[in-house]
DNA sequence: GTGGTCTAGACCACC
DNA sequence: GTGGTCTAGACCACG
């Protein structure tokens, strides 16, 4: 469910918390499943409760999970992070753009290059390939 | 010439190797062309030299610039890095793409939102205005 | 483990980078064994740690080491390693041909002194003497 | 005659002696023939009179060249030098071979590499080329 | 004057 | 405990 890249140079805590984002935003979990608990995922991942602990603890002060104590974490309702996270993804476009923009590359090359990938997928999806 | 955002997570040094590298992309600083000496930056930026000399040995070691002994650093010929600038932006351009699709975005809202801000980008440029 | 050369012109940091790449590259250290900590290996060469850290970020730019944070530092994967390292030394040996070529030395010269050496060695070696 | 290489990392004094040793050992200045004067020089290459000066000194230390007061410079009897640098190619081979070794590559492979570079060597010469 | 290295000591984030 | 960044100040080599 959550793989751990040590190699990654980002901090643990932090993987753990974009995996649970991801899978949220996904559908992977929906509003109100329950979140494995800290002292399963942290033996599963062989890693310490509190990196868990931490990481929990920011998914819940980002509102993607709620805690109910004695009983565990679960998944908060989706919905409204749908727009936050649209607006993540288009802010980000925006400094690419920012940035192409210096290096001499025009609008129409990013939306050229965006088509061209997307044809290739929706040619890969006809093939019967497999998304993971 | 150089600015230092402090509220900016990413460390100083690395703040000014990019400031740099876009200056040097840009055509700001050309080939040959004297950087500010290590001590005289540190000075004007009122930070460590330490600090900018580790940011000049990391432009030095990916090539943007060059190091003679007791006179100061220079600017390489940049010709060789556009190339590798382009590819860097269309692979983040590929990363968007990805989790774009992941959140259910499609490739036309991206295309679509690139081609708005260039239209307004021009519409600025016409009206003689300065952003910054 | 380590060893430094204080009449050796090089400086420490670049010492304590080849030590460890030869270690890395000649199975003395194997993929995702630990590293000493930053601290503790200066405290035992009697060296700041900032000169250690210096070496490691080298180690980790090349690919040798990978850091894990509030862990410590674990040797990459090295196979991929060997081919370069065996690049550089016909590279070198390129080099001293070229020089030897101008001081009048002949390619036969070369490898009489190579299998002269080569002999001396395996005699030493049937010996069974320790040379260090 | 002499050339400077300002992207060169090593500092321009050692360049200069490095230019004038090579001279003298390949017979291009024969014993007392005349350097260069260090005004003449300094104003050729456009640097500072002050680094061609060190160049001479260092030169003059090693015994390549001797100073006659108010005449000039000149090269010494050459010979002597001869035996010193086979001494120096031989022994950066010897590091070569030890180093070879600890990668796992076998002085057969080393004489191999330097006969097939000597044929190919000899082959250019036969079609004529030109070698610098 | 220039850059390069090193030390000493501090503070932060992470586990 | 771990590594990463920064400061302050020193020393050296180079031009």
């Amino acid at each position: 469910m959550i793989l751990i890249d040590y190699k990654d140079p980002r901090p643990i805590y932090e993987q753990v918390v974009d995996r649970f984002r991801l899978l949220i935003l996904n559908g992977g979990l929906k509003a109100d499943d329950k979140m494995p608990s800290v002292r399963m995922l942290a033996m599963d991942l062989s890693i310490n409760p509190n990196t868990i602990q931490r990481a929990y603890a920011e998914l819940e002060r980002r509102g993607y999970i709620y805690t109910v104590k004695g009983r565990g974490n679960f998944v908060s309702d989706t919905d409204k992070f749908r727009d936050e996270y649209r607006t993540e993804i288009f802010g980000r476009l925006d400094e690419i753009c920012d940035d192409a923009c210096k290096a001499g590359i025009t609008a129409g090359e990013l939306t050229e290059h965006i088509e061209k990938r997307s044809e290739e997928g929706e040619k890969r999806n006809k093939e019967g390939g497999n998304g993971e």
